[in-house]
DNA sequence: AACTTCTCCAACCGCAGGGTT
DNA sequence: TAACCCTGCGGTTGGAGAAGT
């Protein structure tokens, strides 16, 4: 594969030489020898103004290629694998707060890129609203994510389902059920909060879990989709930005009994605190 | 087996904003 | 204070592998 690169457009580039380093540097895939010599150099000299430090480690990177190499991919604690049902609930509920703020959510997932959030969106997200056959960004769509897909997952995670790791904790902040320890969703305002990363193993189940979840969301929303009396006109669901509280008990009510697809016989009010 | 289509994700690009000279 | 440089962000692209025909 041809790596190197002239730059495609140097607009108001300066001195020849600037020019014949611009034609030298290398674009696409990074090779191990240049992740080597990027993790050698940053391990030694640590992080610091990354168009001299490609220079300085001897790569024929941007700075800003070095930079995104080392953020999204070599750093120690970049966690691999699929999202999690907790990651994915907190995207959701983080997304919609902000809209496309990639770096901003990432900062609530230890160990996720904003890269790789936005293409959990664009792959994932967008792809069940391609099914739904409504834009990703419409009320519709929204709703479904709302009343649908979090609570879903709030289910899949109250049945075990984040058993495969244990990055999150689960504590009444309420005072309703309590339950101890953590682990434990319950009655009462739920609080969910990181505490650590940690490795995903069994990344099979969880891909077939993943799917089982898409096939169920899918139909179970096109059978029971856009009924305007479902959803409640103030139905906004989402405060302010330092805490937000989603209480699914008024769409538990009106929604999952009213339709017979009563999914828990829990009230779900669920917040986290960052 | 060969070809096409789809999916995923690493890496790129342009732009904005802040810092430095 | 203007010009330049660097960093960080969000949007987009393209290649590799998987899935389908």
């Amino acid at each position: 594969m041809e790596l190197v690169h002239g730059k495609p457009c140097s607009s108001g580039s300066a001195t020849p030489s600037s020019d014949q380093e611009d034609m030298d540097l290398r674009r696409g895939p990074w090779t191990m020898e240049e992740d080597f010599m990027l993790i050698n150099y940053i391990s030694n000299h640590g992080e610091g103004r990354w168009n001299s430090l490609a220079r300085h480690a001897g790569l024929k990177r941007t700075g800003k290629s070095c930079r995104l190499r080392w953020l999204n991919y070599l750093r120690p604690d970049v966690r691999r694998g699929n999202i999690t049902p907790e990651e994915q609930l907190l995207i959701l509920e983080l997304h919609s707060r902000w809209g496309n703020r990639w770096s901003k959510i990432a900062q609530h997932l230890p160990g996720r890129t904003d890269n790789e959030i936005k293409n959990y969106w664009r792959t994932r997200v967008q792809k069940h609203a391609k099914q739904l056959q409504c834009d990703v960004n419409s009320k519709q769509f929204k709703d479904v994510v709302k009343y649908i897909w979090m609570p879903r997952l709030l289910e899949r995670i109250h049945a075990g389902g984040s058993s495969h790791n244990n990055i999150y904790q689960y504590s009444s902040i309420n005072g309703g059920g309590g339950g101890g320890g953590g682990g434990v969703l319950n009655q009462g305002n739920i609080n969910l909060s990181l505490i650590n990363g940690k490795e995903i193993e069994d990344k099979g189940s969880m891909v077939m879990e993943e799917e089982e979840e898409e096939k169920e969301m899918v139909s179970s929303s096109s059978s029971c989709l856009w009924s305007e009396s479902l959803l409640s006109p103030n139905s906004s669901g989402c405060g302010n930005d330092q805490s937000v509280l989603m209480d699914f008990h008024e769409v538990e009510e009106r929604w999952w009994d009213g339709t017979g697809h009563m999914i828990s016989d829990n009230l779900w009010n669920v917040g986290h605190e960052f």
